[in-house]
DNA sequence: AACCACCCCAACCGCAACAGT
DNA sequence: CACTGTTGCGGTTGGGGTGGT
């Protein structure tokens, strides 16, 4: 745990050049994890956790530097709209891109281009957009878009009753298929429907369907696209999930 | 040149989940 | 099962840069 200076309360440092190099190197040799020994080994005057904040953050090679394009911050806002605030899991589908840096861009840049359009959901409520929730819990439902009457508090209820994360994984790997769905609500169908250009695909409260992935192989794609219909209903039609179950396609869920 | 206000982003925090013993 | 250390995540904020006066 990174401790506060005593004095100050808060005191951020930057991260030298040195510093950079020395951590830089040490993850070259010993690879990634184990930061709890990083500080030791390599003498920096550095947390765990803030030597892992800078390479993942800063210093990973595959880190693309440069502004956030158009199709980028398309992309950006179109996940927004299905995961919510869940930095890490956008990041996921920008190659190159962290949550810090996503994150810091809706707050910076977005948030602003999105309050000066105004959406359906201030009309319905007292007009702030982003959901602000005090644990990940509570943030764990997607915050839709929904031209609907969405009703924020009665997701957030819904959401209590849902499948964990831990026991949805375990229950997926485990039957083979894709457990309870019933929690759709017809609101995330509307959702759903207006995410049909979207290169993913919420199959259920704790789980993606990585399309992007899935059009990668044209077999499985060819094969499967007739299946994957749309129920007007539920958005994502009981073929799918049958035909996802029977074809073993666990490598295209993304558990969130 | 000096000051101020604002903005952006890197770096921090607390909390929760996970892994190891 | 309980405990402890580690890792991951989203929220927050201090520092530095920039533009306006």
């Amino acid at each position: 745990m990174c401790t506060k200076n005593p004095k100050q309360g808060f005191n951020k440092v930057s991260w030298s050049a040195t510093e950079d190099s020395i951590l830089a190197e040490h993850v070259r040799t010993h690879g990634e994890g184990r930061w709890g020994r990083v500080p030791k080994r390599t003498g920096l005057n550095r947390c765990p956790r803030s030597c892992r904040l800078r390479w993942l953050n800063y210093l990973r090679p595959d880190i693309k530097r440069g502004n956030i394009s158009i199709e980028e911050e398309d992309l950006i806002i179109r996940l927004h709209n299905l995961l919510g605030n869940r930095w890490s899991l956008i990041a996921g589908r920008l190659p190159g891109r962290t949550d810090n840096e996503i994150k810091n861009y809706w707050n910076t840049v977005l948030k602003k281009k999105k309050l000066k359009v105004p959406s359906v959901e201030s009309m319905h409520s007292n007009g702030e957009g982003d959901q602000k929730c005090k644990s990940k819990k509570e943030i764990g439902s997607p915050q839709f878009e929904c031209p609907t009457l969405f009703n924020e508090s009665s997701a957030c209820k819904e959401h209590d009753n849902r499948t964990s994360k831990r026991e949805y994984k375990e229950a997926w790997l485990n039957a083979g298929k894709i457990p309870d769905v019933s929690f759709f609500s017809l609101e995330d169908s509307y959702t759903f429907d207006q995410l049909m250009g979207s290169d993913i695909e919420q199959i259920g409260s704790s789980c993606v369907l990585d399309i992007d992935d899935l059009e990668k192989d044209q077999r499985i794609w060819g094969s499967a696209y007739s299946p994957m219909s749309f129920d007007d209903s539920w958005g994502i039609s009981d073929n799918w999930f049958s035909w996802l179950g029977e074809n073993s396609m666990e490598s295209y869920i993304l558990p969130l």
